[in-house]
DNA sequence: GTTTGGATATCGGGA
DNA sequence: TCCCGATGTCCAAAC
């Protein structure tokens, strides 16, 4: 035999009662059903939202989650997150299709008026991505070579706890003085600068010391506001990316 | 003439030079293009990724959004923002589907070697969404009603600007004292004490004020964390959702 | 379970 | 365009 190949089926333009039927056997077999028509759709949950009719695509996945998307854009329109329960029926001649949750007790109804296409596949994926250029990559660039940073620099501990929050990267630089260190993958903005205040001032309070902590903020590039607010807390900045350039 | 419908046209099982056709045809029309099968995935810009073969869900929207789905998560586990390029090829007895753009360069590259369906649709869509339960209606209620943050209490502005960002809600409590509220639609963690910091600090000075300004964190709940660093700064708390209960 | 902070975050508004 | 903060953020790791 061949290897497998995943195995869809479709119906074109089929009554409400032949889709409800098709989908509800598909999310009863644990497959990935897709469904593109006319549809309303209504949200009530931690918001609540509607839409007006208009053509989108619908997807319930086997793990619960709910999809509907427009023509535009990256994000959903509306959505469900994994961990619900689908449900299709027949309701007002349109198939309705509901998924639901609780804890938050969350409601997602889309129903197509006209469908004009539903598919089911039954999906096996066990791979899964590697990906490169994060944040921990950029960790991991200084502790292999902690000199990136300035010379002299000794890392000490990563992720260490304060009453704050856990510091990215804590250490000495070469004259012996405590350095607190904030990794970023990308260009910064003022979070990131109060986030790095937070830190130093829970780690000041934590040694019980009078010398003052260095702070140093690592990321590719700081816009104007944070380099202003870096300068106010008299911290400093070290320009370097998640990857070798 | 009946009211437009959506017209899907599909593939099941296609080589892939048919279905390279299929998809060149469907992109240069302006349609949403979906396909399913067996494919790999690379992705190249501001990260870096590599997804080994599986059978995952492919979305070309006429935007340039490109999202790739595996049977499991509400997130595409690979995907190009709007303003893409969508080209579909065949390379190496696959059909190839590669999304890029400028600024940043990034290229997405999905190689499907067994394709199990294509789909164009060609849907129109000009309804809007109407969400609420948003931080702007937790703003719209205190405006309507300002006693809901404290008797006495005044709006004076919102959005008020200060060199470490736009303060939401400014105003005065009944003994003339300037208050600076910070919104948030949902529970609070230490984050948003950062915010709140920033904003009261900077417009101490702005004010050239010796005085003490007030400020206060308006949301659901907040954490504990977030109370203790509320608490060591002086700062207070509102318990208020966006919506009347 | 809650809390915390990262993310190829995405998205919209404003300058 | 960049900057900035909200998001039904999602998500995983830590607790």
């Amino acid at each position: 035999m061949d290897e497998p190949k995943p195995t869809p089926r479709t119906l074109a333009d089929p009554s409400a009662t032949t889709a409800a039927a098709f989908v509800t056997d598909a999310v009863d077999r644990g497959a990935l059903v897709t469904c593109f028509g006319r549809c309303t759709v209504e949200y009530e949950g931690r918001a609540a939202s509607e839409l007006a009719p208009g053509d989108r695509h619908v997807m319930l996945k086997p793990d619960g989650t709910a999809l509907v998307h427009t023509d535009e854009g990256q994000k959903p329109v509306n959505w469900q997150p994994p961990g619900c329960e689908h449900d299709a029926r027949v309701g007002d001649d349109a198939l309705v299709l509901e998924s639901t949750r609780t804890s938050p007790d969350e409601r997602l109804v889309v129903s197509v008026s006209d469908v004009a296409l539903v598919a089911a596949f039954d999906p096996t994926d066990d791979e899964s991505i590697e990906l490169v250029g994060t944040e921990a990559d950029l960790k991991r660039r200084i502790l292999a070579d902690p000199a990136l940073l300035e010379p002299g620099f000794t890392p000490l501990a990563t992720e260490r706890d304060t009453p704050a929050g856990a510091v990215d990267i804590y250490g000495e630089d070469d004259e012996g003085r405590t350095v607190v260190v904030e990794l970023k993958r990308r260009r910064v903005g003022p979070d990131a600068v109060g986030q790095l205040h937070r830190y130093v001032e829970a780690l000041e309070r934590d040694l019980h010391t009078d010398a003052e902590l260095r702070g140093i903020l690592v990321a590719p590039s700081v816009t104007e506001r944070a380099k202003a607010l870096l300068a106010e807390e008299g911290f400093e900045f070290v320009p370097l990316t998640p990857r070798e350039e």
